[in-house]
DNA sequence: CGCGTTTACGTCGTTCGTAACGATA
DNA sequence: TATCGTTACGAACGACGTAAACGCG
């Protein structure tokens, strides 16, 4: 048994039984994939797929265990080279952030500013996309963390840290009746104008619509993009009223806009950090969660990263305070993360995408 | 990084960072082993020994995190040969049991006898040996279980899975002043006689000492063996009275001894059968486990095999009344196996080989 | 006939064992 | 000087890639 059999194994599962396809995956060649794959079922003793002609056809039950043992060892020769690199002196290596524009846009760019001065030779990239797109870039393994907001559900088999709370915020054109309000507008005011704000999650639940739901209105959304920027445009040009987060809104500088504080019309927004389980973080990964969310400490992490499940992790922030954020220097101590316990269960039905 | 690196690694380390002894066991030449490790180094870029001249000093703590997972990569590689072999149509292989006299002299011969016929291409080796002997096997991976009565805090690794209970016996030559109570003697009545029985655990504690020492009694052991028939030679050649377990009693036939049940006197010794944590179990071994002990079924020692830790395993067996066992034959319903909830901490002062 | 797997074969890299060397107590 | 680890080198093995054959839709 090798572990380049073991990995083969892997990427043909990965590639939906298709060995050619695992081949290029694996930069190397079919033939060889196809062999070592016989040569280890030769050894083993046992037929790891059940073939249909030549292809593959499905996996058999012995090879589903098997798989999951190869997954195992795999994830520990990772976190070899893993434990290895923490124990070099000079810090190389690459960070893969998976996050959400709002994130990407308003509140990564200090704490990645800092943390590229601390690590000149750590390649950082960052990969933007939806709450979807970033679950399954964390769970194939292609990024080291995602950073978003909410939605619980799709990162099921992460372990998640709540880093920070926010509020959204109400946008309107300098021009707009509703510019002059001394106080910020209603929910039912807000019904009566044309909406934009972000793109619901596929699931179609959205905290922003139960909002306005549990007081019997129906908002009248015209418009939705996953970016706050996009959406400050539309609003001025007078399309409606935009609904995007704080942080967002404390950037503009006099851009012809008017903000109303949301605190307290729309349930408040938890935003966190998820790791795979089981793995090893690097230093740098430490020092990077810290300088995002001071409370998260490296042994913290380091502990929580060994909790069996989402309910230990949440007993090990008991206590804790998350910092609200109203933009990105604005910083004030904000609601007890007591909820935090029941984080996954109370807000499944929040997918705001932060 | 190779499969091979890693067991060299671990080898080497169980050699007591003796390259060349490492070698020895690998069945490999020591350059071989010696350059492995080096690239091995090489590519982590870390130290995992540090060396004294050229002699390995000392484990790096690097080294020490990378061995530990390792460790539990050669495991897995264990379990998949283990998932691979179950599911094989013919059970080959091999089973290596470590036990102790009484139970490979009076216990396991008709287990063996019926496993033998249901496997006759599984090899079977009996390791017999004194308790700490065989937890040092069995930690080391030298045997699939242990089979051994009370002595846990020996076998804290392990997860011990209760099998059945016992009472002493008390034997002596037909012509001894005992051999004609109509009752069997008391403590204070032993007291008075030179007692041969099994050797006490090198920790010095024993239950048998301790049922005197309550009454405020104190035995004369002239004579102690681990082997009841050695104890039964001696007690026939008049040495003075015997203390054995009551299975290796009833073997006897008309040799001239009078036994008497020992129910009572002393405390009930429980013999359980332990396996490594975290490993694959092969079919037959479940078989050979149900054999033993009728009431652990494949499902719950599979179970059993998951938990976390031992309070987890009692609690699974919670409800399952043990057999009380008088001799090979002679099984009867017994104590409610309650007390196994707390089986390690209770009994750790009984160490009487079983 | 295209797609995907297997078989065949030549090349290259790696591992292994022997032998000689080096260092340490 | 004995023990243990490293270096050097030649032989054998194994993995990989190309090319061709095979089976299935």
């Amino acid at each position: 048994m090798k572990l380049q059999q073991l990995r083969y194994l892997l990427a043909i599962v990965d590639s939906g039984l298709n060995i050619t396809a695992a081949a290029g995956r694996l930069y190397t060649s079919q033939p060889g994939v196809s062999k070592q794959i016989k040569l280890l079922e030769e050894e083993l003793g046992v037929q790891l797929f059940s073939r249909k002609g030549k292809s593959l056809d499905r996996i058999t039950p012995a090879g589903q265990e098997i798989l999951e043992r190869a997954s195992t060892i795999m994830r520990e020769v990772q976190n070899i080279a893993g434990v290895a690199q923490n124990h070099q002196k000079e810090q190389r290596g690459r960070l893969s952030i998976g996050t959400t524009h709002t994130q990407a846009r308003y509140v990564l760019p200090s704490v990645i500013h800092e943390f590229r001065s601390r690590y000149p030779n750590v390649v950082l990239e960052l990969h933007q996309g939806t709450s979807e797109q970033i679950a399954e870039m964390v769970t194939g393994r292609k990024i080291d963390f995602a950073i978003a907001t909410d939605s619980q559900h799709l990162f099921d088999e992460l372990f998640l840290l709540p880093c920070y709370r926010w509020d959204r915020s109400v946008i309107v054109p300098a021009n707009h009746p509703l510019a002059n309000n001394a106080q910020r507008p209603t929910l039912t005011q807000l019904a009566a104008y044309p909406l934009l704000t972000y793109v619901f999650s596929s699931d179609g639940t959205s905290s922003l619509k139960q909002a306005f739901e549990e007081q019997d209105l129906t908002p009248n959304v015209v418009f939705t993009a996953r970016d706050a920027d996009v959406i400050k445009t539309y609003v001025r040009m007078g399309l409606g009223v935009g609904i995007v987060a704080s942080m967002a809104e404390d950037c503009e500088e006099g851009g012809g806009l008017v903000a109303f504080d949301g605190k307290g019309l729309f349930p408040r927004c938890t935003t966190w950090i998820g790791f795979q389980r089981d793995t090893v973080l690097r230093n740098y990964i430490h020092d990077f969660v810290e300088l995002f969310a001071p409370h998260l400490t490296t042994d913290l992490t380091r502990t929580a990263a060994k909790a069996s499940d989402q309910e230990a992790v949440d007993a090990l922030l008991e206590g804790i305070t998350l910092p609200l954020r109203g933009g990105i220097s604005k910083l004030s101590a904000g609601a007890p993360i007591a909820h935090s316990r029941r984080l996954r269960e109370s807000f499944q039905a929040v997918d705001y995408p932060g």
